[in-house]
DNA sequence: GTTAACCTAGTGATCGTTCACAAAAGCCGT
DNA sequence: ACGGCTTTTGTGAACGATCACTAGGTTAAC
């Protein structure tokens, strides 16, 4: 701040109260010269200095239930507790809008210093610079990051197999995948490893429908699959995803799993309460955000973080699937 | 600290030795004199002096997608985002146990100096003392006060009415309530409303099934209905409860809402894509977390919050519920 | 033309803690 | 009993902002 001051020819205090009153107060001239100099120093006040003499912290808490919930929120469950127990405070932000939005965001947040590090638990377009310039917090980005280490092999490869491989044992020849949003890594590694497995077992894909993690994607999906397309299983890129797939089964007067078999993930707490009850892949949530915490924690300490594979998956075999029918063209 | 020193006949740099390292590299006698003091006189160190002191805040951020969430996730994501709006930032904890263990973190965040106000979006048992002793902060509790003012009456008195005079007007006389986790305002709400209603209109009750919220709750409060109850509505604690009793009613043979029709809550994501789509109550959440945490943040200011009373929810229609079935003894 | 009133800018102290360094106290062998 | 060494304690400055108060410069009214 007295850089700035002397940068601009007043007293500290002046651009103090520049800061605090948005230049009300101050003659014009005065204000333009303080303007200038704060943009030319690239100058941002210290929130932590200006806590401490104000005494207000600007902040507030929200206590949330630890279990019940689902989605990103079951993630971030795990993710608050790692951090507390690594002895951090976690601050949320959501941050609608699209990737880009949110990158700068993020970017803003790791430059003000009022946090060590950043976890994103949604897609940050930020292709260019993924560890940002330098002094203040470290980034990482959620679900796993793309070069597969991490929590993303083990916790995302292997169940797809699984499910197809399940499947073909059944007699399904012909697949489709419906995916997720393809903003997030997971999305995109259960497709890779969707197209993988069909390749590798010698199977048939009708293709993957893109999605966007709504029911309707999956609706949709199967709505629009031709007639005779031979497709007898459906690959859901989540749960709602595959709720989704099942009604549209159902609306063409197909049975599940009679004429078609459907597949989750996530297991929600209603997939077993459906009808037909959803196969899924049951993910510990609590863990995947815990693990990619103690991720950043290890990064934010300059370490490298020690990678337990225990597996975070299990694949759960319910009434949304079953053997192949007989009658329909293709297959064997 | 000077204080504490003094009291304990140090320096102020022992003190500070003292907190940092545990008591590591003082005398016995010295780390006893100063643990005896800080007891004493109830001393707390400032966690925002140390910040400003050492650079290091102690504090990471959690980006969240601002979309996509389902229950709790999109209050917090409201809740947030209301906070930022008004300068705040939210720190976000989840505790697990039961309402006393949480209470009791609540109280020790409220005194800690560390927050301005703490919502909590959980059950807390903190029955005795409504407003924390005095400086720190200020507390509101969730969903909304149990003096049914704030956002309560108008969000979860009337949908219940509303789903009952609907069903009523279908020719359904024999209704049941799965309630949700009665430790919620909510679901205390929902129960009263649903009483409330049914004795007004003059119809019968079968009784109110206590529940968690959870989808198993929903089944078993139907698979227990014994047989020729007369019950030919369910008006369920939530969307997830009220799967569970959809597939409670299957499993008995029974079609909904051919003879059953159930009622949901929340308009989860694939409430619609349910067979039978589930009727339900939509409710604006992102609102109803906001509104939260403006409450909060007017108390925090000393203010009274003004209440804008536009409704947060809306009852959706859709196939399971349907008029009462024709023969089945009771009503008329 | 003087004085009061107001607006703007500057000076030094202060918030509560840790850092850097210096001083005192204890332990040892000779 | 006295240097040298290690362990424990004390002193003062510093972090980066705001607060309380004071000084100078304008404006306005008498």
């Amino acid at each position: 701040m007295k850089e700035v001051a002397r940068a601009a020819g007043v007293s500290h205090q002046t651009v103090s109260r520049y800061l605090r009153f948005e230049g009300a107060g101050l003659k014009e001239a005065t204000r333009e010269r303080v303007a200038a100099a704060v943009e030319e120093l690239g100058y941002r006040p210290d929130p932590i200095a200006r806590s401490m003499r104000t005494r207000r912290t600007g902040r507030l808490a929200v206590l949330l239930p630890g279990v019940g919930a689902s989605g990103p929120g079951r993630t971030l469950v795990g993710a608050v507790a790692a951090a507390r127990a690594a002895g951090y405070a976690a601050e949320v932000l959501s941050v609608g809008g699209g990737a880009r939005e949110r990158a700068e965001r993020l970017a803003e947040l790791a430059g003000s210093g009022q946090v060590e590090g950043v976890l994103s638990l949604a897609p940050t377009a930020l292709g260019a610079a993924p560890p940002p310039p330098g002094e203040a917090a470290v980034v990482v980005s959620a679900d796993y990051d793309d070069r597969m280490r991490g929590i993303g092999a083990p916790a995302d490869g292997a169940p797809v197999a699984d499910l197809v491989a399940g499947l073909a044992a059944g007699g399904h020849r012909r697949f489709l995948h419906v995916a997720g949003d393809q903003g997030f890594a997971s999305a995109r590694g259960r497709r890779r490893a969707y197209l993988e497995i069909v390749e590798r077992l010698g199977l048939e894909s009708h293709g993957v429908a893109d999605g966007d993690w709504s029911a309707e994607s999956g609706r949709a999906a199967v709505r629009d699959l031709p007639e005779g397309s031979g497709v007898t299983a459906v690959i859901a890129g989540n749960d709602v995803v595959a709720a989704g797939a099942v009604r549209g089964a159902l609306e063409r007067g197909w049975s599940v799993p009679g004429d078609i078999s459907v597949t989750g993930w996530d297991d929600d707490p209603v997939a077993a309460y459906l009808s037909p009850a959803l196969t899924t892949v049951a993910v510990d949530l609590e863990r995947v955000g815990a693990r990619a915490m103690e991720r950043l924690i290890a990064a934010v300490h300059g370490r490298e973080a020690e990678e337990p594979c225990e597996p975070l998956t299990r694949v759960v075999w319910r009434e949304s699937t079953g053997p192949a029918p007989r009658v329909r063209r293709g297959g064997e």
